[in-house]
DNA sequence: GTTAGCACTCTCGCTCGTTGAGTGCTAACG
DNA sequence: CGTTAGCACTCAACGAGCGAGAGTGCTAAC
């Protein structure tokens, strides 16, 4: 056995081969990276190292006759060299959102599609969840026919609604003077306290009785919603323009497993750096083993933090995909910081 | 040449091949039918038969030693019998709204799933236009630092808000204050109204500039967004299961085809009859040409109709699909009846 | 260490029988 | 006259066999 090392000649093989094999999904030869990439060389003594680099398990040939394919070691080992010289986030991507913002699951949403549209793959971005959100003011909105529409604000900004019915009675001055003496009560209180509350009010069965049910069900329903991770999916058939899926039973396990999100939730709300690349196996997704997920952090407010990501083939174009990622990233924290 | 009817024998021959070729996808032959539809006949009779119909235009042969599979003719027929006939709506799909309404939005997507998952097609469902809504209340909910909720609820139920700074030395009485005058200026007015009302308003640029605007702007996107019929679609990728879309370009151009909505929305808002079914051509839409759309109405209040549907291949099982829509769209009818 | 040359391997695409399903036609039957 | 049995025929699907081409590993020379 001679040395492991990979010397900086054969990194630079690695790299054409992996480049080379990222625009055309076929295996390649010895003779197209002397004559593309490394015009210096023979193809003799690419194939040489080649042959090296396979016994080091960076390449594979899908036969023996075949040109070589990087494995996902090599992804690895480039997308690691990747991170650490770091790279331009893509300045255009910045100005994708066309805003219409109306609040955070807006922002979220048109994020998938813009890194969906950008980027050409799956995305995915994760919203995060707000623990301990606090009751900032809560108004009752008259509606036609003896309904009301109950808004709740949160500190932290998130606004959430419901349609409940109220004594036909009850004008908008009476609305509000409810609605003021409920803010008071409630206002800094959190969402799991102002359940407990309700619980008692409600036994006292008053006139208001369905207001305050109406109250609690949707603190409630924020509060599921709010403590655990959201995750949302854009341009989820992307996926298809890949060779990789030309086989539609791959394509639709890929489509089925991309709607249990708790898998994806699972890896989004474990995001500590700010970019993350899971080639493979890495990821824990069974349907997913030949696919890479990029991932990049991004902050909202003081302390929480969201994910943003994209899924494709392992054979994916990680510069471009990274910087765009960053880009989108950074534009996301801009937005949500205040 | 022969007698043109289609006489009571024919009717069931060919009924028993569409409701073979549904099942199996497979051209279906003269021995099939013999055997598992019209045991009393033998084969060479049914051949007889098949050829008649063949020649009417009801059948078609893949290559000439293939079964025979049913033309968009024959669905045609078959489809207008089951219309003439009446068949039940399937009283299982009734109850599969798990509500959590919110409001029409919710409803409906909710319902676009709902469809999808029944059927195991994708499912289509367009949100009715409503001209001349008129403003009903106006309400600003205070929010932390110096921002406001606005909302504007309609005659019609429809709610939508925007957050918008204000001066930070509002209160919530401040606030109340500003509501209850924009409310007593603008309720009865349309949307269209308010925002010819604000444009003069808006000159005098005084503190509240700031909401006006965001009344206005709010307006402006409610009328546009209601001005035009909306479309959502729910299992869009269950496509894929079905052999007619084993090849994956059909398929990505389908989901394409999906993605501009405006000709969906064309077939859906000129929906006249409680069920259409478009076969093939039919349906003016070229990426669809292999597809049925089978849809039905649905009454929303006094006047208002929107439409549900379902699209899939032309072999779909017609019965069934008719009866899960006729379902959900009296769901439908029912709770967005009042 | 690099390179030219060469034998070798294996996929891909092609052709070519073979098989089997299903038809159309004809002649016989009730 | 409608129905049926029988039979020849057609054609897709499948698999085997073959040649071409791409790409390799190895060896020997530079």
């Amino acid at each position: 056995m001679r040395e492991a090392g990979v010397d900086a000649r054969k990194r630079r093989i690695l790299q054409a081969i992996i480049e080379d094999y990222v625009l055309t999904a076929l295996p390649v030869g010895s003779r197209t990276i002397s004559r593309k990439y490394e015009t210096s060389l023979s193809s003799a003594t690419i194939r040489n190292e080649m042959s090296d680099l396979e016994e080091m398990g960076y390449l594979a040939q899908p036969h023996v006759s075949a040109g070589r394919v990087p494995s996902h070691k090599a992804y690895r080992l480039y997308v690691d060299g990747l991170l650490q010289n770091g790279f331009a986030v893509n300045d255009d991507a910045k100005g994708f959102f066309t805003s219409q913002i109306r609040q955070m699951e807006d922002v979220v949403t048109s994020a998938a599609h813009a890194i969906a549209e950008l980027t050409h793959y799956t995305a995915v971005v994760m919203m995060p969840k707000q623990l301990e959100q606090r009751i900032s003011c809560l108004q009752l909105v008259p509606m036609p026919r003896g309904a009301a529409l109950l808004v709740i604000v949160t500190d932290t900004g998130a606004i959430r609604d419901t349609v409940i019915k109220v004594s036909d009675r009850l004008d908008s001055d009476a609305l509000f003077a409810i609605s003021r003496l409920l803010t008071e009560r409630l206002a800094g209180r959190t969402l799991q306290e102002v359940q407990e509350m309700l619980g008692v009010y409600a036994r006292m069965d008053g006139p208001d009785a369905r207001v305050l049910e109406g109250i609690a069900s949707l603190a409630a329903q924020m509060e599921k919603q709010s403590a655990q991770d959201t995750v949302i999916i854009g341009g989820s058939h992307n996926i298809l323009s890949y060779p990789e899926y030309s086989d539609v039973e791959k394509a639709r396990a890929f489509l089925t497993a991309l709607e249990k999100k708790d898998q994806l939730t699972r890896l989004l709300s474990h995001h500590e750096a700010p970019f993350m690349v899971h080639i493979g196996g890495e990821s824990g997704i069974p349907d997913m083993q030949d696919c890479a997920i990029v991932t990049a952090g991004y902050q909202v407010g003081k302390g929480h933090r969201g994910a943003i990501g994209v899924i494709g083939p392992a054979r994916m174009p990680y510069l471009q995909v990274l910087s765009t990622l960053g880009a989108v990233s950074e534009a996301l924290t801009e937005l949500l910081g205040e």
